[in-house]
RNA sequence: GCAGAGGUGGCGGAGCGGUCAAACGCAUCGGACUGUAAAUCCGACUCCUUCGGGAUACACUGGUUCAAAUCCAGUCCUCUGCA
């Protein structure tokens, strides 16, 4: 079996998002301090900027970067659901990709199953993820099996271009990993991660919308794809998810986890603790003295106050925004080594 | 002292007879965020309420009017010119 894929099923991953090749407000140095091992990246953000010709020229996000740990490239499926198919951004969703308009300079991209193979291969990521056609948890049957389709076909694009142009895993040493929709019809789930299996992959993803109308995992959906998928091959839950959730992941047989909610919560003052969630912006901290987290050893938790967080992040300093990013992160990632077997 | 302008909710600032408990910002207080268009978004923000409403409110005191933050008079303040 390939080593690197041998490597990663070692191991839990949460992964923070470096969407636009960088976890905000921390540098690469800092990211490395929390405990993190693996980034996520995405492939459309950067297809727009820099751009898949510029990151080829500056030798990949990676030496972009500074960052030696594992990067897996996202395949810009997600954003076509989040910002194509429910119109934020002007384009279209059709049987070969998407095509639409960067709503800044409106130019005109087109995202295919091998233009994303293409620009995550400039990107330079270790694990690459096919395309696939992304869509709320809720559909309608027709619908999820419209989408199931078109991710089938898509992914094996995916994979043969992968193999022609570039000799696959054994030339460049990357994973190729495959998204697994179907929405909430769990037949769909099991028939779309059998003909995953199929075709072949180094790794299966959960892939669709991991939350539902109330807010809970979609637990059976992941269920129904998991029981499908050899242990020895990469098990990412995409999208997942708040620390109960990914615990249940973990007991369900996923391995590999990305959410933006711990960076994006740092910045916006929902902080995870041992104790639970801790709201820092609220007025009971004005003079709370003290660690976010008594049982953390982060930088912020060993140097600072609930009380002078609180006054930063309600200031809007970018400094809070930095420390309890790296709080939540480390937070996040001593949870994933309290999971790793030894 | 004379001549102008003005005093609105925690602050800035609209409104200039009824549809005003008073736009909009800010501050404050909550909440949300799950393969990141997010240092974002949503709600509350006079008091009481059985959530239908009710009671006080736009410097102060009177007045005109069915009705006044809005019109009139006086008082007290503030700012800008000229002395």
């Amino acid at each position: 079996m390939n080593k690197l894929l041998k490597d990663i099923n070692k191991e839990y991953y949460f992964m923070p998002d470096a969407t636009r090749g960088a976890v905000r407000y921390l540098t690469t140095r800092q990211l490395e301090e929390t405990g993190t091992k693996a980034l996520v990246t995405n492939t459309l953000h950067l297809l727009i900027h820099p751009g898949p010709e510029i990151i080829e020229k500056l030798g990949g996000i990676k030496k972009m970067m500074g960052w030696k740990g594992l990067l897996v490239s996202d395949s810009g499926g997600f954003q076509v659901f989040s910002l194509i198919h429910s119109k934020k951004w002007k384009g279209k969703v059709h049987e070969n990709g998407a095509t639409f308009k960067s709503p800044k300079q409106g130019d005109i991209y087109d995202l295919t199953p091998e233009s994303s193979i293409d620009t995550q291969m400039k990107i330079g990521s270790d694990v690459l993820v096919t395309l696939d056609d992304c869509r709320d948890t809720g559909l309608e049957k027709d619908k999820a099996k419209e989408s199931v389709e078109r991710t089938l076909k898509w992914a094996l694009r995916c994979k043969k271009h992968f193999e022609r142009e570039y000799g696959g895993t054994k030339e460049t040493g990357k994973l190729l990993t495959c998204v697994v929709q179907g929405a909430n019809h769990l037949d769909l789930r099991e028939y779309c991660a059998n003909e995953l299996v199929e075709i072949g992959f180094d790794g299966y993803n959960f892939g669709g919308y991991l939350i539902d109308k109330d807010g809970e995992l979609v637990e059976d959906e992941m269920e129904a794809v998991i029981q499908n998928i050899s242990k020895d091959k990469i098990r990412y839950a995409m999208g997942v998810g708040k620390p109960e959730d990914i615990l249940r992941s973990v007991e369900m047989g996923y391995n590999l986890f990305d959410t933006v909610l711990v960076t994006r919560n740092a910045r916006h003052g929902t902080l995870y603790t041992s104790e639970g969630e801790v709201k820092i912006k609220n007025s009971a901290m004005a003079l709370d003295q003290n660690p976010v987290d008594r049982n953390c050893n982060c930088e912020c938790c060993r140097n600072y106050t609930r009380a002078y967080i609180h006054h930063m992040l309600k200031m809007g300093e970018a400094t809070a925004m930095v420390l309890t990013t790296i709080h939540n992160l480390t937070f996040y990632q001593n949870l994933m080594r309290g999971l790793t077997r030894v």
